[in-house]
DNA sequence: TTTATATTCGTGTGCGTACACATACTCAGA
DNA sequence: TCTGAGTATGTGTACGCACACGAATATAAA
């Protein structure tokens, strides 16, 4: 393997010299750098990528701002071990990571944790940008100090970003609009439960329930769909009356999506006999969801493998930061459908990350 | 973070006394050792790899002894991608990848290739073991050389393997059992169409189909499934017909399934007209299969992210010889469900890496 | 010649590895 | 009780390779 020293060695000058041509750092000769770039080019060196790591070992902080996790919203727990995950790997690079949570229904706890993020002069952010006119402040401060971010599961337009990766939500409602279709007759109908009210147009429950409706539009396919929202799931009675009223009023309903992830919640309260003969679509692979699935109460899984999201975006900032490598803006995960046979293999490697914990 | 320097003088010895604790490289006396072993513990000291991959200089030599691919079966170029990535991360720490492949219907080119592999006195081998008489010939070899290896994408069970890499064919027919149980009717029937005679009992064809009636018997469900057999595809026409007739005889079958990669080779013949009221599961995600996905003749396909597996099955192997880490037997990789919905996002990773090439 | 600028050199740094060498300890024999 | 050999234990450091910065040198300009 060549080294830097023997090209130095065979162009007569100082392995500096040739590590200045290497990285275009000027201060060469034109001369001189032409003849090294020969030579480099002849031996065709290729810098040796674990002795460049160790030398630049710089000490990189990075920091996160995702929302907190809690037995009752449970969703977030996952990207939060594929940071975890990442972190222990990068770790060994001398990149520390300190994560940052914010309770998702409180605006003002957003910004007031992120203060405290900024505080510990991160060189990079991964964030959720959850609220839309708070998100522009921390931006904003972002921007000033120069600091790269990365925008985790959900994207908020109109920002200089270094990447989006999460899922793409309106895509994930047509693909529950066609396995609903296909699982369902001709002219059985559909209905849709939303567990948010008032949400905002970006939030990927909204945008999965437009991708839903959009699946039949584009495809020309005629299909009742009612629509149903609940202002959370506090109040478990009087939801449950509604969506039992309403199906026992419309027996045609043989099809339900929840895009929220609170599917489970959701199918819990549905009268066993209406339930039998309905075909479920929920939203991602928590814990309450995967036990239905497999008791067969929902009949599809889409997951968005949060994950993996945390995980890659925390190796891509990485790379961006080590590396200079520049990431797609767009970084989509995979809409992973689950279903009671094939759950058992899904997330394996997440599985086994967090039994290890 | 914490170095082997740190804990020197924190235990008040020399950096080469801590890395012979690490290493149990012995010459350490009891109390100093288990002096040692709680400082790492309490610092939760790791070590380094990249200083540690410098200073080793390794030089690990892994095989890998797939079976080769070409425009008419190109499966195996997934896995081959998936091993072509692994090699150029594991590259950068010092291990060099040598690739061999075997003619997938010559058992003796098998060996043939095999032997100039052992030629090259690798550290490790990544295999599939495809001819059972043949594989045990070759593990013989290995185990007397002492030279661990995985068997990746098929199993062969009573050899001493470090690990199983590959999908569980058996749940996969399952799992396509279930999604044609749940976008046909109650009465519909179903074809299985296998596209090789005289398989071995335990290829992923012949598995597949098992689990596929399994699906129907473990959940009492009562369905007419026919088969049907054809010895390669060379006579597309003869197939044609023979399919086409049977569907028109039976026009009850709604479903197909074709356990094998070829399924859009398969679909290509059926009648459209009839064609069109089929629903059809196939397996891998082959560039021809995901064609005919985009363009609706296939409903399912059933992937099981061989580019994964390949990918997997070296760093698995990378990990054990460097740093001891032994996998679980076997190594489940997940069975994807594929539509037209969520083809797009399905292996970005791969394609990314494909297009890079 | 002096000052300013362009080149280039030399070396400490990152961190773990492994080997030659040094020191401490044990025990047999006198 | 002392000596010397033999062993157990531990130290010190060169090495792997690229990186980057201060210092040195060469060259050009004043």
């Amino acid at each position: 393997m060549t080294t830097i020293k023997d090209i130095a060695k065979e162009a007569n000058v100082s392995p500096g010299t040739v590590d200045r041509v290497l990285h275009d750092r000027g201060g060469v000769s034109k001369k001189t750098s032409e003849r090294i770039k020969d030579i480099l080019k002849k031996k065709n060196f290729k810098i040796n990528q674990i002795a460049s790591s160790l030398a630049m070992k710089k000490h990189l902080s990075l920091a996160t701002l995702i929302p907190s996790y809690d037995d009752q919203n449970i969703f977030w727990k996952s990207p939060t071990s594929g940071i975890q995950k990442a972190s222990q790997e990068v770790n060994a690079n001398g990149v520390e990571i300190n994560n940052f949570s914010f309770d998702q229904f409180d605006p003002g706890n957003y910004i007031e944790i992120f203060n405290k993020l900024i505080d510990t002069n991160p060189d990079a952010v991964v964030m959720t940008p959850l609220f839309i006119k708070e998100t522009s402040i921390i931006i904003k401060l972002l921007n000033e100090k120069n600091i790269p971010f990365i925008f985790l599961n959900i994207n908020q337009k109109g920002y200089n970003n270094l990447c989006y990766i999460g899922q793409k939500s309106f895509e994930g409602g047509s693909l529950a609009g066609q396995l609903l279709n296909l699982c369902t007759f001709p002219d059985d109908e559909l209905l849709i439960i939303q567990t948010r009210k008032n949400l905002d147009d970006y939030r990927s429950f909204s945008q999965r329930g437009k991708g839903i409706t959009d699946y039949f539009d584009k495809n020309n396919i005629k299909k009742t769909i009612h629509q149903i929202q609940f202002d959370g799931l506090k109040d478990k009675v009087k939801v449950g009356i509604e969506i039992n009223s309403l199906l026992k009023s419309n027996r045609k309903i043989k099809g339900i999506v929840i895009p929220s992830s609170r599917a489970s919640n959701i199918i819990e309260l549905i009268d066993p006999d209406i339930r039998s003969e309905i075909k479920v679509v929920g939203f991602d692979t928590t814990p309450c969801n995967v036990s239905a699935l497999r008791k067969g109460k929902i009949t599809f899984l889409i997951s968005q493998k949060s994950f993996n999201q945390g995980y890659k975006s925390i190796i891509t900032m990485v790379n961006y930061l080590i590396h200079k490598v520049k990431p797609d803006p767009e970084i989509p995960t995979p809409l992973e459908i689950v279903t009671k046979e094939n759950v058992e293999f899904i997330e394996y490697d997440m599985r086994r990350y967090d039994n290890e914990l």
